[in-house]
DNA sequence: TTCCAGGAGCATC
DNA sequence: GATGCTCATGGA
């Protein structure tokens, strides 16, 4: 079926660092969650009949972006021409498990190399999944990668990350990060719960509260957003959170999407 | 050859 | 709590 009232544009949304498995093809960008796959053409999601509550959720049809922009510019003029150039944009509900090692491997690295380890991943550990006549791979398991020694992960080219995605697949299979409890607390606690886990910390834990977690007021802090605070609103690196909380409130994270995506495309 | 990429761990103070 | 060094990999 295609679903068509989502308030999305496709390259806004793929394109602005939040997700790592959409990919653009000779039918528009395709992407891949959980065990389902879809197409999306601008911002029609062509996808099996039965999948579609779960599309509905993957990009929260629910939230009313119009009035979020409307707000974020009042607050600051300087989003103007952002949201006019990446006004499509619309935070994703990911997995929380995929969040949390994808952006273990964001760490120090660039988006090109982080998808393609990524695709290994899921390529080497992830089940198979048929979709309009094509081959896919789901996300790794934290119980499939668990049993995994470093050696098995070598042909990734992950680096050092490597340890990190085994402590991190280990701590979750264990229950000693316990992915349900995370998604109902505090986000204070569950970011001190993330940091636990060997190569998250501050900024990665951030990514996975905002992408997964939905918590919406978080800004997370890359080489990237510390240039644009200090250049466009010269604001030093130890005042970024505050200067974020207090412009942006509990938007702050979407705030901070407008400007990577704008300011990472115009230099 | 050196620098950089959606940083984090660790030692040291 | 802040600072400085190091950590794989590959493209520019």
């Amino acid at each position: 079926m295609i679903i068509k009232d989502l308030d999305f544009e496709s390259v806004h949304t793929f394109e602005c660092g939040q997700c790592f498995r959409w990919n653009l093809s000779d039918r528009g960008y395709v992407g891949v969650a959980a065990d389902k796959v879809c197409f999306a053409e601008n911002n029609n999601i062509i996808c099996n009949d039965e999948d579609a509550d779960f599309w509905r959720d993957y990009f929260r049809g629910e939230v009313d972006y119009g009035d979020i922009k409307k707000m974020l510019v009042s607050s600051d003029k300087k989003l103007a021409p952002c949201i006019k150039y990446g006004g499509g944009i619309r935070i994703l509900h990911q997995d929380l498990w995929e969040m949390i090692i994808s952006f273990i491997i964001s760490a120090n690295n660039n988006i090109p190399r982080i998808k393609g380890i990524i695709e290994k991943l899921c390529e080497s550990f992830g089940e198979p999944i048929e979709f309009q006549g094509e081959r896919f791979y789901s996300f790794p398991t934290a119980e499939r990668l668990s049993g995994l020694k470093q050696a098995d992960l070598a042909h990734l080219k992950a680096g050092y990350r490597d340890r990190y995605i085994l402590d991190a697949a280990q701590k979750v299979a264990s229950g000693e990060v316990d992915l349900e409890a995370l998604k109902n607390m505090p986000t204070v606690d569950a970011k001190k719960m993330l940091m636990r886990i060997c190569g998250v910390g501050s900024k990665v834990a951030d990514c996975i509260l905002l992408f997964s977690l939905e918590r919406y007021e978080v800004f997370p802090q890359d080489v990237w957003i510390k240039r644009i605070l200090k250049d466009v609103y010269n604001v030093d690196e130890k005042d970024v959170a505050v200067f974020a909380a207090d412009m942006y409130g509990e938007y702050a994270g979407i705030a901070q999407q407008y400007l990577y995506y704008y300011y990472r495309d115009n230099k």
